[in-house]
DNA sequence: ATAAAATAGTTGGATGTCCTAATATTGGAT
DNA sequence: ATCCAATATTAGGACATCCAACTATTTTAT
């Protein structure tokens, strides 16, 4: 039973959390809880839509990222080691995003030309295809309706921005 | 090497995202996937903190919500289905947190009074403390810093909780 | 020229989350 | 009484992440 309808009042549990916070007399941290507990909750609701979307397509978001950041590059291609900087994950992840990529023929592993440590990877024909279709169901599906207005919208982006950028991200 | 000391000019991945999907010709769509992936790259860069501060303690940001959950129910118990539905996630991840925080010791599952169905959770006193001792801990090491300012801050969790409220949230 | 240090990537193992499907039990509705 | 819904558990699978260890290669220092 949603709690409006005991209580007569909407209630949110981020907010009553905030409450209980100031209550125990942790004030020096209730604010920055609710707005991290607000940004994981808020990433929970989008991810479930942005999958509920990938997931036919057979990739994860994950994997819908590196292909974009392919797509978007100049040859089509990176090493490895610039898809982990750049999305921000671990050497590992990236090598299981892309073996898994490969696996689908939507990405192609080829030696780098002047350093034989490194590894290039580049998207295939295949994957220009799906990240087309990916990218217009998500655009059609999710991006258009964010559940925000554009005025809010602009402010989070902007906000989001100040604290990746606090946190080192560009 | 950061972008800045190549082109001399800070250089946000999501704003350049932002402009190729512009470019692509996605208007529909470039500012929710700008909104989308700042909040997805904001949760990372929390939740890396969050479970740096807690993997000493031997617990998980999905275990420390479970049990702040309990900490601040009237009883120190909940059913199995309350906290799924609180926490909005799936009831196998409700068995699989509660199974590791009764292994160790920080929660206790009883039968239900009167519905032999349910299974209640309650959390224990060595739970209680060590929910404290966490709490304390992200207060001074995360929810203190939270890289934004008062304002931003304010502005952010309203927003959040507009789209919270749009998602069904509350 | 050679040894040491740094870099690129992979592997294997562990942890953890989520999902589907199946099962057992119980509660409520008809 | 009987059917249908709800509660929780289990099993199996897919996936992402992190860590330590490892190989191969390149760069740096001496």
């Amino acid at each position: 039973m949603p709690d409006e309808q005991r209580t007569g009042l909407p209630y949110d549990p981020i907010d009553e959390a905030r409450r209980q916070w100031e209550a125990h007399g942790w004030e020096d941290g209730s604010h920055g809880m609710a707005a991290v507990t607000s940004v994981m909750r808020a990433q929970q609701i989008y991810m479930a839509r942005v999958e509920a979307v990938l997931r036919p397509l057979g990739i994860t978001f994950a994997r819908y990222e590196t292909m974009m950041l392919l797509y978007f590059s100049r040859r089509g291609a990176l090493p490895m080691g610039v898809i982990g900087s750049r999305l921000q994950v671990h050497q590992t992840s990236v090598t299981n995003a892309v073996d898994r990529l490969e696996a689908a023929e939507l990405v192609k592993r080829t030696p780098h030309p002047s350093d034989r440590r490194a590894t290039i990877v580049e998207i295939t024909e295949a994957g220009r295809i799906l990240a087309l279709k990916a990218t217009e169901a998500l655009n059609t599906e999710v991006f258009a309706h964010p559940g925000l207005g554009q005025g809010d919208m602009a402010e989070l982006i902007a906000i989001l921005a100040r604290l990746r950028r606090e946190a080192g991200d560009f």
